[in-house]
DNA sequence: CCTACAGCCTGTAGTTACTACAGGTACAAG
DNA sequence: CTTGTACCTGTAGTAACTACAGGCTGTAGG
């Protein structure tokens, strides 16, 4: 048979392809540590295998999931411990819920007000405006 | 009578205590053209007047809504131009809303995600953990 | 009148999490 | 062999400040 490509050998692109990640961001996550420096072709190309796409799919994910990359690397260093007890991660989990959850109750704060204000206005074209008026309170 | 001091007279640091704007953020908000250039003393400090104070604590109110600075830039080109409609500031206001109702939605989701994920966990010790198990599919 | 010390000055660098070049090399297909 | 795409490094830009460094000023107490 003859020799096939190694599915389990991605150029930067291809990881780029597969994560969803933009390619200058996985050199941004190799620069400030959060990846770590693959291997090179003779041409100096980055040589990632399936390891360093589970990696970086785990960051991806923990991204969306609105964790902020000092969290990502708190997560990561329990994970590349090995000796990360479910309860720390937990608390992590739970800590990062609360922000979340902190973060809603302001938004709605201010999406009460903002709608309040709004409500005033009488959509004319007086230059009289309540939504102003409020702003300069 | 004596002469007594002009209250309507202000350096950078009242201007700052009044409004609550930290006294950098003062000096940001003039170099980027947010304020406007006060006149100075014979030393070269900054002498602010009512106005100034005004346009600051609008400035202020705004951010607090979460206008971003350059929504706040528009905001300020209508009161500056004085020929603003109150349906132009009201369009503004209702599209910074429903940004706000945005983002409320993105949070609510994530609040699920995180709280589904949590608690799976069985608070134990063991490594195998269903959150990290989440954060990397 | 002198001395602290708070307050002000300018200008630059750091923060977060990327994104977007500029300027150049390498490789694969037609 | 040429053309186009992918890759390389390094730097600068984004939002909205914040935090110095290094130096002058204004004022209140002694």
């Amino acid at each position: 048979m003859a020799p096939h490509k190694d599915v389990t050998v991605l150029s930067i692109g291809g990881l780029s392809k597969r994560t969803g990640v933009h390619l200058e961001t996985v050199r941004y996550y190799e620069n400030i540590g959060i990846m770590p420096k693959p291997p090179r072709s003779a041409a100096g190309h980055r040589r990632y295998d399936r390891e360093h796409l589970k990696r970086l799919t785990f960051v991806k994910r923990s991204r969306e999931l609105g964790f902020t990359l000092k969290e990502v690397r708190a997560l990561l260093a329990l994970v590349d411990g090995g000796d990360y007890t479910c309860a720390e991660v937990h608390g992590l989990t739970l800590k990062h819920l609360h922000d979340v959850r902190d973060k809603i109750a302001d938004l709605q704060r201010l999406e009460a007000t903002l709608a309040e204000i709004s409500d005033k206005c009488a959509k004319g074209t007086i230059p009289e405006c309540p939504v102003i008026e409020s702003l300069f309170r």
